[in-house]
DNA sequence: CAGGATCCGGGCGGATACTG
DNA sequence: CAGTATCCGCCCGGATCCTG
């Protein structure tokens, strides 16, 4: 797992989820699977389609990702280089989880970050208690 | 969001799936989360589920959870004191990802952390190339 | 274009001690 | 039982400069 974000788990039940989740934490790796679910991008794409991230953070996540095992890295022998970004067969099976993820944000979170709806909002509009 | 463990997202498309790990990341907030789709339990109960954690982050992370509204404590005014935490309205929707993240772990991820098939072969498995 | 190298501050998170 | 308080090391991640 690279270097190991989460330190250790000694698995529990919910084992599996760490573990999951550790391979898409690490603040942009994400997204950056996200973007990569449209297709092949090119490092400087990538970073356009995340303007937050810093070259030097994009680069980290992507070696940790491939050292993972989900994405693919191309590099074309040609001057100026050239280098792509693909899902791996693996990367592609994360899909639903961040379908999911994407789901779940426009639907309960506002574009300020904020959750749109409180506890007590579905409280009182779903869940009879 | 708590203390915005994320300092800050400007939006691009993957906006919200940012927006929505930023909720579950955390280092533990997704395994409490997962434990507590069994149902409501106390501080110690959480504990015992994640025997990892300790208790200065096991509070942190639930104080987090309950900031962005995804958790809900009830104390009991009692000695010795009882609190339980469970999830919100808010936090039940979140239902989809756990599980989704569980299921992927369980498939993808042996007992040591480790991706147990390579890209290569799931390559030489399901797709073409 | 796609990075590598270095410097550096902030905060995440562990360990320990104390409390209502 | 369920925390709070404090100290502190580590490394995450930003900024900047350099390169094939």
């Amino acid at each position: 797992m690279a270097k190991a974000h989460h330190t250790r788990f000694d698995c529990s039940p919910g084992c599996s989820v760490e573990a999951a989740i550790g391979l898409i934490d690490g603040k942009w790796k994400s997204v950056i699977l996200f973007h990569l679910l449209d297709g092949t991008l090119r490092f400087n794409e990538i970073r356009r389609q995340i303007p937050a991230v810093t070259q030097r953070m994009l680069t980290n996540q992507l070696r940790e990702l491939e050292a993972d095992g989900l994405i693919t890295r191309k590099v074309y022998a040609q001057v100026p280089p050239k280098v792509e970004y693909s899902l791996s067969p693996l990367g592609l099976t994360i899909k639903p989880i961040l379908t999911a993820l994407k789901a779940w944000g426009d639907e309960n979170i506002g574009l300020y970050g904020k959750p749109k709806q409180t506890a007590t909002d579905l409280q009182a509009a779903s869940i009879p208690a």
